[in-house]
RNA sequence: GGCGCCGUACCCAAGUGGUAAGGGAGAGGUCUGCAAAACCUUUAUGCACCGGUUCGAAUCCGGUCGGCGCCUCCA
């Protein structure tokens, strides 16, 4: 079965086939580190996460390159904004440098939770700070530059393709419209690949070139490190589609102006999380942190349950009660899967009855047809519904189809039934439970409902079902 | 002003020509001393609205209304 994935220029659904045969070659867009990413941002990561796992899945050894934007860029909508960067190490009194290492671990540590594989490299910004001037100097040689008011502009008039990427209708855009006019550009659409003369005043990283002491511009970054990691071709470039019509159009037109080749194959936006008044903002300050889920009493796991619910080209509504949704659909997965793996131990040794088959191939035919997990998670409830299937072929199953949700389905199962074993705790719950099993053949019922609520104030909930009575830590 | 996306049950959401996946919540039931859990059943003659094409439309076309995103750093 062959993978299929949208692709943003041709704006349908391609095959996908890689430039080397069985290797992919992987650049996503990081985050900006001047702040907490928020919920709304680590979707891309999870959407980035499932695209890298389902090449796994199908075959295919992948080289997954993320970067980290540790320069400081503009803080928000005006022109005299200060550098982002800085005001959060004025805020919390700490250098620049350390305001960015403290949010990219804080960062990994989501991106870890979420049970996002980390990429195999993982490459900041301003450790790359010779390959961006070799590329803008490689740009100015083919005279694709001009120096205004002492910044180093992309003259877009140079690169007829501009803006084909994005569909952009050059004339109609309104450059301008919400923010002041930079009177040192030729073109409106033109950007600064270096600026020595910042736009706001105190400037905490700034680095010697041949124009002058100064920082790069945004989009040189992925431009200069994707190349360095994955060649000046590659397969997949991935992000957010806020990325489309600026920081991506002009990513190509700088790198396929410097290399005179076509730079990137397949090109991968996730759509954004919104709330009910609209999308999450960084710069606006108002945002939810993975943290605050967990505070709230949320596994990472169920928001990435949830996201995994909704296709990652469509905009997904993000509210409280439909998290909860989520959270309460992931636990019942894992409490089924915890009963197959009951089962399993208990199961004759030769098995028989329905296969898993069926499921798997529609699982894998929902993937490969553009990562319709939404479908994916349906095909997975329907096998863990089926219990004609022999425990231990499903539970095969099942661990095939986790290596592309990345639920940690098995491991959370299995430690749900580590949960019952603990055997400080056990010998105690067991007692208590005998001695309630005791009270309830007398028919003392208060006595044997003391020792539930007692129990349930200790966190420990009892289930009675045919086979006994059985507990576990509730949540 | 331009570009793009979307509007499916109480909530999240899949489905892009053949008669509405899945999860959550709710309801009823089985079980239970009672609960809980589990399990079973059930919940849109209809997919914003109005026209049109078609044997057939949530799906295609036109229009209306509503929401969102982008054009500014942004996932």
């Amino acid at each position: 079965m062959i993978l299929k994935i949208y692709n943003t220029p041709s704006r349908r659904v391609e095959e996908f086939t890689p430039i080397e045969p069985g290797v992919v070659r992987m650049y996503g867009c990081g985050p900006t580190v001047y702040t907490y990413a928020h919920i709304g941002n680590l979707r891309a990561y999870v959407c980035q996460d499932i695209l890298r796992r389902a090449l796994g899945f199908f075959g295919y050894s992948v080289t997954y390159v993320m970067n980290i934007t540790d320069v400081g860029h503009l803080t928000g909508d005006v022109d005299t904004g200060d550098d982002k960067m800085v005001v959060s190490a004025r805020e919390k009194k700490k250098t620049v440098w350390e305001i960015a290492e403290h949010y990219t671990d804080a960062f990994f540590v989501d991106v870890e939770k979420l049970n996002i594989a980390r990429p195999d490299t993982v490459c900041k910004a301003t450790d790359h700070i010779p390959e961006m001037i070799a590329l803008v100097k490689r740009l100015e040689d083919q005279g694709f530059t001009y120096v205004a008011g002492g910044n180093v502009y992309f003259d877009i008039s140079k690169f007829p393709r501009y803006g084909d990427f994005a569909g952009l209708k050059l004339d109609d855009l309104k450059a301008g419209a919400r923010i002041e006019k930079d009177p040192n550009k030729r073109n409106p659409l033109d950007f600064v690949l270096w600026f020595t003369s910042s736009k706001f005043g105190e400037q905490a990283m700034m680095w010697d070139s041949p124009w002058g002491r100064g920082y790069p511009g945004w989009h040189l970054e992925c431009s200069a490190m994707s190349m360095k990691y994955l060649g000046e071709q590659f397969d997949i470039h991935a992000g957010g589609i806020d990325h489309v019509p600026v920081h991506h159009t002009n990513e190509i037109a700088q790198s396929e102006a410097a290399t005179g080749k076509k730079w990137v194959n397949y090109w991968f936006h996730n759509e954004f999380l919104v709330m009910a008044d609209g999308k999450m903002s960084k710069s606006s300050g108002t945002f939810t942190t993975l943290s605050a889920l967990e505070a709230a009493g949320y596994d990472p796991l169920d928001y990435r349950y949830f996201l995994l619910g909704a296709h990652y080209r469509t905009q997904l509504q993000f509210s409280e009660t439909a998290l909860a949704g989520a959270q309460a659909g992931r636990r019942g997965l894992v409490e089924r899967i915890s009963g197959i793996l009951r089962r399993a131990e208990h199961a004759q040794s030769v098995e028989s009855g329905s296969d898993a088959g069926e499921y798997f191939t529609a699982f894998t035919e929902h993937i490969a047809n553009d990562l319709n997990t939404s479908r994916c998670l349906a095909d997975l409830w329907a096998l863990v519904k089926d219990e004609a299937v022999p425990p231990r072929e499903a539970l095969g199953c099942i661990e095939r189809m986790d290596s592309i949700l990345g639920l940690g389905l098995l491991e959370q199962a299995r430690a749900a039934d580590a949960e019952d074993r603990d055997v400080t705790l056990s010998s105690e719950v067991e007692q208590l439970i005998r001695e309630r099993n005791d009270a309830r053949r007398r028919r003392d019922f208060a006595r044997a409902d003391s020792i539930r609520d007692e129990l349930l104030g200790r966190g420990i909930q009892l289930e009675d079902g045919p086979e006994g009575t059985r507990w576990k830590k509730s949540s």
